[in-house]
DNA sequence: ACATTACTACTACTACGGTAATATTACTTA
DNA sequence: TAAGTAATATTACCGTAGTAGTAGTAATGT
């Protein structure tokens, strides 16, 4: 089964960033946002809110005014966002298999013991519920 | 471990789907190009021309004249773009955990007998060389 | 009252992926 | 040799991610 029509969610880099934190704290001002990008190239004050008010008009945040201040919230779920993209790569560098991508990342010895314990759980449960 | 200074290759939509079509022939010319992309919206021929050109500038084709046609090839892997992008997307929306990432393509049922089967088979060969 | 502070609003610019019309060049053929 | 054909070269445009300076506004401390 070839998926075609994909939710088509696109968020660049920064804006990504911007979504995790959100996502992790639930609810974050722009300064929240900023403390949180403490760590390499850090956006201005006024890059991250021309971020934010980007994303609130694409429809992936949303916000409230408490003593005048924005707090945002996500609309769209991390669930939905890895859905898109992984799919995206998926379909456009796996040709839609995942035992390539899963080799691709072995390959770059990205799978620890750890992971590879939760891999086989994921399996056993997949092959249980059928 | 978690990876930083990652190759940090970057290909657009169409970029990439130009850079599929010379990994799968070999060799292209603008002409394959087009012709492979007759599915879906089909972009100009001057304009696939422009974006060989710019994958050339980027250094991921190269080209020959032959009969006073371009004849392109690929500089960088198929392999390495996987690596790449498929580290990108780990890291930045799973955590750097491939199991997490497994999860979601088995959420979106993405994963099929076939897939699943190679998928454990790729982990047996892992036990095996360790 | 006034300076400070802590925000958002406005505005503008750069880089680049994507798009393609049009010009040029050189070979082919009638 | 003139027209047609098949290729590349040139040029220009749009959208958007990313960047941030600066202006405006409202509360707060002295």
């Amino acid at each position: 089964m070839t998926r075609k029509g994909r939710s088509q969610i696109r968020l660049g880099r920064v804006e990504l960033q911007i979504m995790n934190v959100v996502w992790a704290k639930g609810t974050a001002t722009v300064h929240d946002v900023k403390e949180a990008l403490s760590q390499g190239r850090k956006p201005a004050y006024s890059t991250i809110l021309t971020m934010m008010r980007k994303l609130e008009a694409k429809g992936y945040l949303d916000h409230e005014v408490h003593e005048r201040t924005y707090v945002y919230r996500p609309t769209i779920s991390k669930k939905a966002v890895r859905h898109s993209m992984v799919g995206d790569v998926l379909d456009r560098l796996f040709e839609g298999s995942p035992s390539l991508l899963l080799n691709s990342l072995a390959e770059q010895n990205r799978i620890s013991e750890k992971e590879l314990r939760q891999i086989k759980k994921l399996i056993r449960e997949r092959e249980k519920n059928e």
